[in-house]
Order: structure tokens, then C-alpha cells, then sequence
DNA sequence: CCTTAACTTCACAAATTTCTGAAAGAAGCG
DNA sequence: CGCTTCTTTCAGAAATTTGTGAAGTTAAGG
């Protein structure tokens, strides 16, 4: 395990003979990074391009950046940036925002965005239990699979509650250990 | 919401004149219900056929099914079933049984599948950190990526060990109300 | 052992998804 | 207002994913 996958490849990479810590510039390592995060959330389900775009984001300095440093950056079409963006937004993982006195905009993670992602999770979780409830209601209690139904949504109806009370535990851990 | 969808189209069924909570054996009704919940499945991020073949198994009588049924109830091939089986072992999701004295396979639902999957789950955050780890030691704590990526993976490591005590009180909760 | 039922694997066809290029649409700025 | 710069939309090309049919493998039962 952790094998440092992407770190040390040559291709796109100058070496600035920097000591480890401070090679923040690297390109060629950062596009690592980035590509293999994105990987990993791609296999974890999410669409690969806002996967991308998302973790490049993460690994930028500020934080935020401009459709046409993201295009170039990943390699990609300002139309395939447009798409990831319109995504990471209605679940969101990005904020837009204009530049001032200029129609170029840019695109930032939040700063709390797992906290953000892991709200949205929860509307997927109430859509499971609706159906799940019309599955219960058909069948019927007294049923095998009426009883084994009913189990699944009784334990995401536990999860949602669990989910609120962890975010307030999150909250506070994090102010405590993290404050900005 | 709640609209009922699956559950008063006309095909397939024969209706048997049931009140409500006794259509137990209405097949179209339990493949809409299937269909339905699978779908959502999808949307989450799981794929198809898996899915498909999970929730027949949830809302079979038995929790069980051979590959021959499950091959005629979705209409797939047996190839699509192993597939499908295949996966959802590997995720602990059901498990296969030989059925004495025959050539016949079954497959079962778990109880607990939900844990499992949820245990499964944790094995890919384990990754995530491994990666995110890596992204910390490159940039940094002293940079702003290297400060934001570290944001990230503590969350993670958070939520790992909220993962742990909240099964924890899951496992006292079904005990508690969901006697078996 | 041989037969045969059941499951698995694999190459490929079909369907779906993803990204691009081109064209249309906004918005700043003269 | 119109020019220019950036963003979005959309049809379709390219790539990927998914499921099938057919051949291959395993194991029960004669």
C-alpha cells in the first residue's frame, strides 16, 4: 500500500531539484495526483470528468480556477469543462463566480465540499426509502420479503439520523483541530 | 413524491383480486418493484445488472434464487447472472450455495447485507487516504493545497471511525427493534 | 469413466456514455 | 449598439461498457 504511484514519472516533469517537500509546482506530479485521485472516484462511481475536474481544483493553489486553465490543464474541450462544472454545481462540490470586469469565470471548491457532497447523499437516501416503503406496503409485513424489505429501510432511516448527528460531531472535531 | 410508480401498471399481471396488502405474487408488480428500486441502484452508481439481480433476490420469497430463476424472471442470459453474481460475492453482498444433491447453484441474500456493503465501502476509503496522503506529502502542510487536501483526509479519517461505532449502535438498535 | 446438467469464460455485437467541434448565446467594453 | 471574449448547447464521432451466444469447464449420477 501506498506506493507513491504517481510521484515519480519523468514525462511533462522538470525537476526543479527541490527537496521533497517543497516541489509544489510540479506539473507533471500534480497532473499525477489529480489523475489518480480522479480515478479512484471515478471507481467509487462518479463520472470521470467532474471526477477530474474536481481534484484539480483541490490541487490548485487557491483553490480556484478558470475554464480555460482547467481545459488546458486536463487536456480537454471548454465544452467538456462546461459539463463537469454544470454537474459539480447542482451537487455542490463547485461554487461559480464571475470575475469582476471580465466575462472569464472561475470555478472553486468549498471549503467544507465532502460536507456538502455527503447533504446531497441524503436526497438519494430519501428516494431509496420512498420506494423502498412502497415495497413493504406491497408485500406486507407478514411476508418473508415484506419483513426483509422493511429491515433495509429501517436501516436507512438509522443512517440518515446517524448522518445528522455525525455532521454536528464533524463540525466540532474540526473546529477544534482544523480552525482556519 | 411517493407516487406509487411501479405498482399499478397493467402488463404482465394477472390481478387476483387481492386487497392491497395480499398481492405477494402479483409478477409484474414485484418486477416493477424491481425494476424501480434497481434503477435508483444504478443512478447511485452501482451497475445495472447487480443491481437488478440484488433486489429480485431482496423481494424473492426465500431470499433465494437459483441462476435459472433469476435468468428468466430479468430475461438475461446465464452469462449476465454469473456476471452479476460474480460481483456481488466479491462485495459480499449475497453468497452462492451448492444445493445438495444437485448441479444447481443458489444465491442468497444476506441478512446483514448492508453492513457488509457498508464494511466494503470502508476499504475504499482506506485507499482514498492512501492517495490523499501522498498529496499531502508532496505539497506540503505549509501550502494551501497541501492544508486543503489534508482538510480532506481528515474528514475521512473521521468518518472511518464514526463508521465503526455507528454499526456498532446499529447492530444494538436491530436487536432491540427488530428481533428476529 | 462417460454423460449430462449447470455454471463460467470469452470474443464480439449492441447499446450507452463521454467528449469534441461547431455554432449559438451572454456579457463586458468601447 | 456592435465587437470581442468567454461559455454553453447540441449533434454526432469515438470510446467504453454491457450483455449475448457459443464453446469450455466442472461435478453429479449413472
Amino acid at each position: 500500500m501506498s506506493e507513491r504511484r504517481w510521484e515519480d514519472g519523468r514525462d511533462e516533469s522538470r525537476d526543479t531539484g527541490h527537496e521533497h517537500g517543497s516541489g509544489r509546482d510540479d506539473a507533471g506530479t500534480v497532473s499525477r495526483f489529480v489523475e489518480a485521485f480522479a480515478a479512484q472516484l471515478v471507481e467509487a462511481g462518479m463520472t470521470r470528468m467532474p471526477a477530474r475536474v474536481f481534484v484539480a481544483l483541490l490541487a490548485s493553489e487557491k483553490g480556484v480556477l478558470s475554464s480555460a486553465e482547467l481545459g488546458e490543464q486536463l487536456k480537454v474541450s471548454p465544452a467538456a469543462v462546461s459539463g463537469a462544472i454544470r454537474y459539480l454545481s447542482q451537487v455542490n462540490m463547485v461554487t461559480r463566480e464571475r470575475e469582476p470586469g471580465s466575462r472569464r469565470e472561475r470555478y472553486r471548491v468549498l471549503d467544507n465540499q465532502w460536507y456538502e457532497a455527503l447533504t446531497n447523499r441524503d436526497v438519494i437516501l430519501r428516494r431509496w426509502q420512498a420506494t423502498m416503503r412502497e415495497g413493504v406496503e406491497f408485500f406486507g409485513l407478514d411476508t418473508p420479503q415484506g419483513h426483509r424489505i422493511n429491515e433495509t429501510l429501517q436501516f436507512f432511516l438509522f443512517l440518515e439520523e446517524e448522518f445528522g448527528s455525525m455532521m454536528e460531531r464533524w463540525k466540532v472535531y474540526r473546529a477544534k483541530h482544523l480552525l482556519d
